[in-house]
DNA sequence: AGACCTTACGGCCGGCGTAACAATA
DNA sequence: TATTGTTACGCCGGCCGTAAGGTCT
């Protein structure tokens, strides 16, 4: 039988051109080698080498088979790493989201729901998601719309709305609405990790510049120590933000609600099940 | 490191479907299968099998671990075949021939010149043969035209003209030379084992009838003990075929004369130089 | 009872490293 | 002299088969 261990060593030969060189590397005693490739000419029942004194050489024989041998070990590779990812992805729970406050939420349902399984989460854009949950990198994404597809289970995972968080005394402390067009031009403070919505406030105040924190705590400080306005989210303040004594103005434009929905390929909804029976 | 020898084992077990019925089949006792089943699980990391008190049955894992260790062993025994055929090849010369006369001229000359080499031979039709060239079946061919492609060296192989064998007293004894049409309809003595030549009878004498001789003896005796008129070839005689005191009646058809030519790659001319070097 | 899987035990084969040797550049 | 490949020798680990135990049908 052919010891998948010679067929490293094989490997190794023609990768360094001596033995002493392909021993070195594979940690092994340069005698070892000698025998290897011995017993790898008798399993062949054919000579592989060219031998002088002190010198050792493939022929055709020993190209082809090292050329087979290096085929083999990859393809070797390629089963250990298959085979552990598909236990890996029996074990895991990936979801995808738009947006960062319902990811959360399914995340923390997810956890409770199986406890046993490693949820991993990440936001992307929405095109990335959809592509994802096909090619299976995904067994959940978080969308902010309905998406129409016979192969999907889908259900609404909530809603978000935009206000604008103005300090006392801003000119529209006292508005009951606004449009995001009124605002633009005014500089704002502007939260990076909000997914999908950061496209909004780009498009429809193209004149305004946004001073994007990166740290939720940064973030935080500079809304009770500045009068910059920002963005706020119903969703986000039922997840504790603080906005310090901030006055919350209602965006009139309809792109600032969303209504998120989460979706899974049919073919692994037994795997979330619970996630789908939970009531929104 | 994966033992080449426990993907047999895996492959069997996803075959018989017990470890019990495996280990009869390669012939080893259970309890080593239960072993190697175990140092799989710990080699990939990962569960291969559900287990319950007296049943051992692949998961998921299991199932695509086996269906790499099937290709993998496949992939193991091509490169062990591949590399045995190369050493074959590279040992022998192998002569494919439209005809058995130049054939063994061929052959006799080719043990003569590489004695360490293996000569091996056949007849075939002129399409197969030259298939095989290309597929490196044969070094070398005979044909009875030559070939033309500027990727063949080519020379000629000597000539072979076919001749009527008469008893005394046949109607055309005393003919210097016939038409095979008109000997068509008298039955003849047919020697099997003359390549491409078996053709032309056929063709030029469809209304005779072919007494077909496997055996030479059998062939050269009814030569001997009857009547019946049969083919044979100047190159024959000179191989010592004996016709007993048959009269040779020339044949005027042009295709009673074959010039044999042959041909050998020329990435494959340095192995069969010194057959091309030989005067014809 | 029979089929099946697992664990424990002891023997043995095979591959390893060290050491010594031979040849080459 | 430094590098390289081969051979000899003794050790040790790992794999095997046997035996025994437990579970399910």
């Amino acid at each position: 039988m052919i010891e998948h261990e010679y067929l490293k060593h094989l490997a190794a030969f023609a990768e360094y051109g001596t033995l002493s060189k392909a021993a070195e590397k594979l940690h092994i005693s340069q005698p070892s080698l000698t025998r290897s490739m011995k017993k790898l000419e008798e399993e062949f029942g054919v000579p592989l080498f060219f031998r002088t004194k002190n010198r050792l050489e493939f022929n055709e024989n020993g190209k082809l088979a090292a050329d087979y041998a290096k085929r083999i070990l990859e393809q070797t590779g390629v089963m250990l790493e298959r085979v552990r990812a598909l236990d890996r992805a029996g074990r895991t729970i990936a979801i995808g989201s738009c947006a960062p406050i319902p990811m959360l939420k399914a995340v923390r349902d997810a956890a409770h729901l199986y406890p046993e399984m490693t949820i991993s989460s990440e936001c992307r854009d929405c095109d990335p998601l959809i592509e994802g949950l096909y090619a299976e990198l995904y067994q959940i994404i978080i969308l902010p719309f309905r998406p129409d597809d016979k192969d999907l289970h889908v259900r609404e995972a909530g809603t978000e709305t935009l206000y604008f968080a103005v300090p006392a005394g801003h000119r529209f402390a006292g508005s009951s609405g606004i449009y995001m067009k009124e605002m633009d031009g005014e500089n704002m403070l502007l939260y990076a990790d909000i997914g999908f919505w950061h496209r909004l406030p780009r498009e429809k105040m193209p004149h305004s510049r946004f001073l994007v924190q990166t740290d939720r705590f940064a973030f935080e400080e500079l809304i009770s120590s500045s009068i910059l306005p920002c963005f706020v989210s119903d969703a986000a303040l039922a997840d504790d933000w603080s906005l310090a004594d901030r006055i919350l103005v209602p965006i009139l434009d309809p792109e600032a609600k969303a209504t998120y929905h989460m979706a899974c390929l049919k073919k692994q909804f037994p795997k979330v099940r619970k996630l789908f029976q939970l009531k929104p």
